[in-house]
RNA sequence: GGUGCGGUAGUUCAGCUGGUUAGAAUACCGGCCUGUCACGCCGGGGGUCGCGGGUUCGAGUCCCGUCCGCACCGCCA
């Protein structure tokens, strides 16, 4: 037997029992006579001490030992002479009788600590080490009880767990996807799902009105620090359900989870804001409001006064920053460049400092104290108050203040990890038109319903009234984070030829790609619906971090490497041959 | 595809306007230490300054190219 208990288990109450435990030494400390060794295990760490009374051969032993070494040890447990604290274990040590080296170990590249040396790069590499950090132990732990809870939760709803196929079909719109050759049908290619969306529709149709499945989703994309080329979703779908019915039990499902994992309780409904209010007063489409500063329009205030930056604006808009005024003119010219970077793309940055004798602005030539004060009314600027202001092409310049309010968000502190501001947004457009390519494509996806109200405007051949079309679609974020998405599906085979149509493609091109789905909706289609969650977004986010790559096990790098494995590589010319692929060697 | 930042000891970093033998901390090795728990003290070893080219009497430092990493934009229905 290698263990009778584990590292992280004893207590004041064994004193006196005889222990054996295996697992890692995380190091030594020589007190001359005696030394103390932290043996750590997942479970935690418990101090073995080797003293006056061990034995020489354990001494020998123990002169060996190194940081990771994997030992087994016998021992008695003693109540420790002083105390730590600290640690689940800190009452207590094990004196060692008997001391067994299971394996030796080199020196590990950076130290597994909390608070590890090594960088990013490095400890990728060694990720199974890394792995060995508590961070991400934690991380990991984390990520199992959320896979549990909501396991449990839609169990206990009625959902059933299905899988679904991982080599499907190709198909254009969306993301890029990662293929995979076939060898039995020489010169063809499965496709890797960017999501299981149209099974799990089929599995509506078949009658598994409940359905959920934790699944891996692959595309084949950039990398950020929130996405990664094969991420996991929480997808759910329901048939005979409207807009409503899925909020509700979705919404039910993150407060299950805020609950059971973080022991947080929402009472409240979840807050609920459309697209159009979320652009116009966020500038985002996932709009963080843990807190407020509202994006204001004041076109009408300010435009016609000789200013001709203003004057030649199509939309005049800013944020006021509270308790900011006593930014510095150094800081406000930082903050100007910051919003001229290329990636945000100001043109520049008007600001005004509302103070108890008036406002202050960098266009105050062009304005009267009056008119500036009608300004500061309409951001409802107090004393004290920062306005910053930008100008231009309305769609863009609202984006940017959106960015710039993200900004300031995090420059006054105002995005608290530990705060959870969960939002529901819908009411998104059906379509977006494309200039380049000069078509129109889904916000969403092609399967998405239009609401039913705009069901004329789908059908008509106007392009104003194509890009009127709302969809039923409904989005949900936390904290400025898109964690969730779904929509009311389409259910009709005519519908959902008209969408394919209004794609641009062509009757025989949609008949091609999606005969099955097109097919199996003459064959009595439940209405249905359903949504999304990034399962991996969903965990950093309850673990207070911006990047998912902790929550995964195995992630992968910037460029989409694994640089433990030294994936993606080349593969053998036997292998191409089989897979009749031409070799570019 | 683009922008920014970075690449110097096992590791994380410092290294100014170019100038003797490239430093610190930590890790590692040796010695001392009987209550440590980020133990302490003394000593030691450890460098292709990412790679290639250029400027110069002289390059870690300046220039060009290239590779790699991170963040972001594009992209991600």
């Amino acid at each position: 037997m290698y263990r009778t208990h584990t590292c992280g288990e004893l207590r004041i109450a064994n004193v006196g029992q005889t222990v054996t435990l295996s697992g890692w030494v995380q190091r030594i400390r020589k007190m001359g006579g005696m030394s103390f060794i932290d043996l750590r295990d997942r479970y935690g760490i418990t101090q073995l001490v080797i003293d006056e009374s061990a034995s020489k051969e354990i001494n020998n032993q123990a002169e060996k030992l190194g940081r990771e070494y994997v030992i087994q040890i016998e021992g008695e447990v003693l109540e420790r002479q002083s105390k730590n604290n600290k640690i689940d274990t800190g009452d207590i040590e094990v004196r060692i009788s008997k001391l067994n080296l299971l394996n030796a170990s080199l020196t590990p590249p950076f130290t597994i600590e909390d608070v590890s040396d090594g960088g990013e790069d490095l400890r990728a590499t060694y990720r199974y080490l890394d792995l060995r950090r508590n961070p991400l132990k934690n991380a990991l732990i984390l990520r199992h009880k959320m896979a549990q809870e909501t396991r449990k939760y839609l169990s206990d709803n009625g959902f059933l767990e299905i899988e679904t196929p991982y080599l499907i079909s190709s198909t254009p719109e969306g993301a890029r996807d990662f293929v995979v050759p076939s060898r039995m049908n020489p010169g063809q290619f499965y496709a890797l799902p960017q999501s299981p969306q149209t099974l799990k529709q089929l599995l509506m149709l078949a009658g598994y009105d409940k359905y959920f499945q934790i699944v891996r989703c692959f595309r084949d994309e950039d990398l950020r620090a929130d996405r990664q080329p094969e991420f996991t979703q929480i997808d759910c779908e329901m048939s005979f359900v409207e807009r409503e019915d899925i909020l509700q039990i979705f919404e039910g499902m993150a407060k299950h989870l805020f609950k059971s994992v973080l022991g947080r309780e929402f009472n409240e409904q979840f807050p609920r804001m459309s697209y159009a209010d979320a652009m116009k007063y966020y500038g985002s489409d996932k709009p963080d409001i843990r807190f407020d500063m509202r994006i204001q329009e004041i076109t009408d205030l300010v435009k016609g006064h000789n200013f001709v930056v203003f004057d030649s604006a199509e939309y005049i808009g800013g944020i006021c920053v509270k308790g900011a005024a006593s930014y510095t003119r150094k800081q406000l010219d930082e903050l100007t460049e910051w919003v001229k970077r290329p990636q945000i793309g100001a043109k520049g940055l008007v600001y005004a400092r509302v103070s108890e004798e008036g406002i202050k602005s960098s266009v105050d030539k062009f304005y009267t104290q009056e008119t500036l004060a009608k300004v500061a009314e309409a951001f409802g600027a107090e004393a004290g108050d920062l306005i910053l202001i930008l100008s231009g092409d309305k769609k863009k310049t609202v984006v940017m203040l959106g960015t710039l309010r993200i900004e300031m968000g995090n420059r006054m502190g105002l995005r608290d990890n530990s705060v959870y501001a969960p939002l529901w947004v819908y009411d998104f457009p059906l379509l977006e038109w494309d200039d380049e390519t000069q078509r129109f494509y889904a916000m969403h996806h092609p399967f998405t319903s239009p609401k039913p109200e705009d069901m004329d405007k789908f059908f008509s051949n106007a392009k104003e009234d194509l890009e009127q079309v709302s969809a039923n679609a409904y989005d949900f974020v936390i904290n400025g984070t898109e964690v969730g998405g779904g929509s009311i599906r389409i259910y009709n085979a005519d519908v959902q030829a008209r969408m394919f149509e209004v794609l641009g493609m062509t009757k025989e091109e949609a008949e091609r790609q999606f005969s099955f789905i097109i097919n199996a909706f003459k064959y009595g289609a439940p209405p249905h619906g359903g949504l999304a969650f990034g399962f991996d977004r969903f965990c950093a986010l309850f673990g207070g971090q911006e990047t998912i790559r902790d929550f995964i096990a195995f992630p992968k790098n910037n460029s989409g490497r694994d640089v433990m494995l030294d994936a993606p590589g080349p593969i053998a010319e036997e292998q191409m041959k089989e897979l009749a692929i031409k070799s570019t060697l």
